[in-house]
RNA sequence: GCCACUGUGGCUCAGCGGUAGAGCGACGGUUUCGUAAACCGUCGGCCGGGGGUUCGAUUCCCUCCAGUGGCUCCA
């Protein structure tokens, strides 16, 4: 099997001082020669990893920089992470961004001084009592936190000295290809009942050259951002009556559409079976199933007839009311109930972004009554099935197994069961993989497939879910071979996750420009002259006889215009048709959206071509 | 929900104490034109909502709403 896979790099970290995260980078010192680092036990070695090195003491000048002008900050984290480094800091009042140049003065300015970096260590005890006197409270929770054995470092940079594990560049004039890009609130430790500090975050390179690189590539991404492009190619909008309730345009609906007519065209073949549920159903339904018990918070509920009722947040007690509706065998499994059900979570409002993070949306689910017996193979074949739906659009993707949450139900043993389930499917296809712990559903855990946007956000589309817990609160069973009731298991599964996302995915991995079998217009038909007008009607009408999705601009306008706008808006295909077509009469000038000017050839000919592109979904 | 920032016509943005401006779009004309923007004209905004300060607020302050970047949470 094919499998585009990526290593992991998660944006947030909450571990104190080793927690720079591993970049992923290539390690690559500057003209082929390996960079050397400070470790905490005094040596000086090549870096391991040398953009880390530099963020993480680019972190520390930001830190020292910081503490020269507001000396009564207090310090708390700041590792070095995917693309830059994070400085979290304690300051009455916070930071504004209007800090920021004022920071950044500062920084260099110690860049400058091209400070000396020093390693110590202190004992565990000298350690506290130092950052005690200078009233690092943060840092004094970080050492009594470490392990008993730690050994416990500290790196100086002229007036600036701060617990670390290193390493460090040896000269702080090694960082002077930096930027501070944002500020944002974090809670100290990442939990919400902590207090909120102020994050500062940065970038940092080798060299100014790969500093503006990565500064242009952040520009040229935000350029492929779904939210821009949507309102650009008239995809979806949102309305202020509904935040975080998107609505679909005309082309975007041919999109969702279109995802959905691929996704049976894999479903169907494989023994999916297609139900639709009510979208609210009476509360007591959310009671039993646990949803009211570990969901509540993010449900809308309403009253019918003085009866609570809830809004689906999700559809597997929907699908059980179905399965049980009928006496079912052993002969029925694995049965395989899908459903493109819509969903309504209440989330809340900071959360909330473009199609990627919505408070309604549709998911591509499935749940699926299996035998103990059947687990391995069901979940390997939805493992195959997720990576042929991803491969079709070339997405990079990577696994995580996610283990049983804090908030949860069930017996260990039932969670122990599954867990090994889902690890050993994972195992025996040789896919890698990262453990999250305690970030599985609360019915059960779950392996997730995360895709990436533009910048290189990570989000959650594909999951499988085993669920041993479902099955024995609405006590669904089959009759055996045996003759005798038998409990089935659950999963539950999704390929897009949620179409809305996926979608959001998608028009940010195309930049817009969609393969034809996706463009919500895949030819558009721009006459000339109004001499030309009639035979447009014409090749138009033959377009839409053979399937094709196209439209006929037949405005007063230049066909240089007519032209730019297609391309605005992304068309695969332009047919420019003037005099020399209308006198064939059997021929159109093609223009690609991508190749330019293709030059004229039979009308046929270019129907069946892009037939041909739409059935086979090239991209 | 929390922290910071932003919110001006359909879109992109300027103005920032004396009651609004550009380009594009839309609309009406003129033009009928060969591969990324023809020309002329017209319409269009109680400057996100509410409250306050002021003789006067789009401009200052407060508050609410929405969005953006993060945090927490999650498909």
């Amino acid at each position: 099997m094919t499998m585009s896979l990526r290593t992991i790099i998660k944006r947030k970290s909450y571990i104190g001082r080793e927690n720079c995260e591993h970049s992923e980078r290539p390690l690559y010192g500057r003209r082929g020669i390996a960079m050397k680092a400070l470790y905490s036990d005094g040596s000086v070695r090549d870096a391991e990893d040398e953009l880390k090195v530099i963020r993480h003491t680019t972190s520390h000048i930001l830190a020292q920089a910081v503490k020269r002008l507001y000396p009564e900050t207090k310090l708390a984290i700041g590792p070095a992470i995917a693309d830059g480094f994070y400085y979290d800091m304690d300051r009455e009042g916070g930071f504004t961004e209007a800090d920021l140049p004022k920071i950044e003065e500062e920084m260099r300015k110690i860049v400058k001084e091209n400070l000396k970096l020093e390693t110590y260590t202190l004992s565990r005890d000298k350690a506290i009592e130092f950052e005690k006197g200078r009233h690092e409270d943060y840092k004094v929770q970080l050492i009594e936190d470490l392990p008993k054995d730690e050994v416990i470092s500290f790196y100086k940079q002229g007036d600036f000295t701060d617990l670390c594990a290193g390493p460090h560049v040896l000269y702080t004039k090694q960082c002077k290809a930096f930027k501070l890009t944002s500020l944002a609130g974090a809670y100290w430790r990442g939990d919400e009942h902590n207090k909120m500090l102020t994050r500062i975050y940065g970038t940092a390179f080798a060299n100014k050259e790969d500093l503006e690189k990565y500064l242009n590539m952040m520009e040229e991404a935000k350029k492929r951002d779904h939210r821009k492009l949507g309102k650009e190619l008239g995809l979806f909008m949102f309305a202020d009556e509904g935040p975080g309730f998107p609505f679909f345009l005309p082309n975007g609906m041919v999109l969702k559409n279109t995802l959905m007519s691929y996704w049976r065209s894999i479903h169907v073949p494989a023994g999916y079976k297609e139900i639709s549920t009510p979208m609210m159903l009476d509360r007591k339904l959310w009671e039993m199933s646990g949803h009211w018990d570990h969901y509540k918070d993010n449900m809308y509920t309403t009253m019918v007839d003085d009866v609570p009722f809830c809004i689906k947040p999700m559809n597997c007690p929907g699908s059980i009311l179905v399965f049980k509706s009928e006496a079912r065998s052993y002969r029925d499994l694995p049965l395989r109930l899908a459903e493109f059900g819509v969903v309504h979570r209440h989330e809340k409002s900071g959360e909330l972004h473009g199609l990627m993070r919505v408070r309604c949306f549709t998911q591509d689910d499935s749940h699926i009554y299996v035998t103990p017996d059947q687990i391995t193979d069901e979940i390997e074949a939805i493992v195959r099935i997720i990576d042929r739906m991803y491969s079709q659009f070339g997405f990079k993707y990577h696994v995580e197994l996610s283990t049983r949450p804090k908030d949860s139900m069930g017996s260990d043993e039932d969670w122990k069961l599954a867990t090994d389930g889902l690890k050993k499917a994972l195992e025996t296809m040789k896919m890698p993989y990262v453990v999250n712990e305690g970030d599985g559903a609360f019915y059960g855990p779950k392996i997730d497939f995360h895709l990436e946007d533009s910048i290189g956000r990570t989000w959650q589309c594909g999951t499988i879910q085993l669920d041993f817990q479902m099955p024995q609160r609405f006590d669904v069973q089959y009759t055996g071979a045996d003759g005798q009731k038998h409990r089935p298991i659950m999963i539950h599964r999704v390929v897009f996750g949620s179409v809305e996302r996926f979608i959001g995915i998608l028009i940010e991995h195309y930049a817009g420009k969609f393969p034809v079998w996706l463009a919500p217009v895949q030819v558009k038909v721009l006459s000339v002259s109004e001499k030309s007008r009639g035979y447009a009607v014409k090749v138009t009408q033959q377009l839409m006889d053979a399937g094709v999705r196209c439209e006929n601009d037949d405005r007063d306008e230049k066909i240089g215009y007519k032209i730019r706008e297609a391309q605005l808006q992304k068309v695969p295909y332009m047919l420019v048709l003037g005099e020399k077509e209308t006198a064939d009469g059997s021929i159109v000038a093609v223009r690609s959206r991508d190749r330019g000017d293709l030059g004229a050839r039979p009308t046929a000919e270019f129907i069946a071509q892009v037939q041909k592109e739409n059935a086979e979904r090239t991209n």
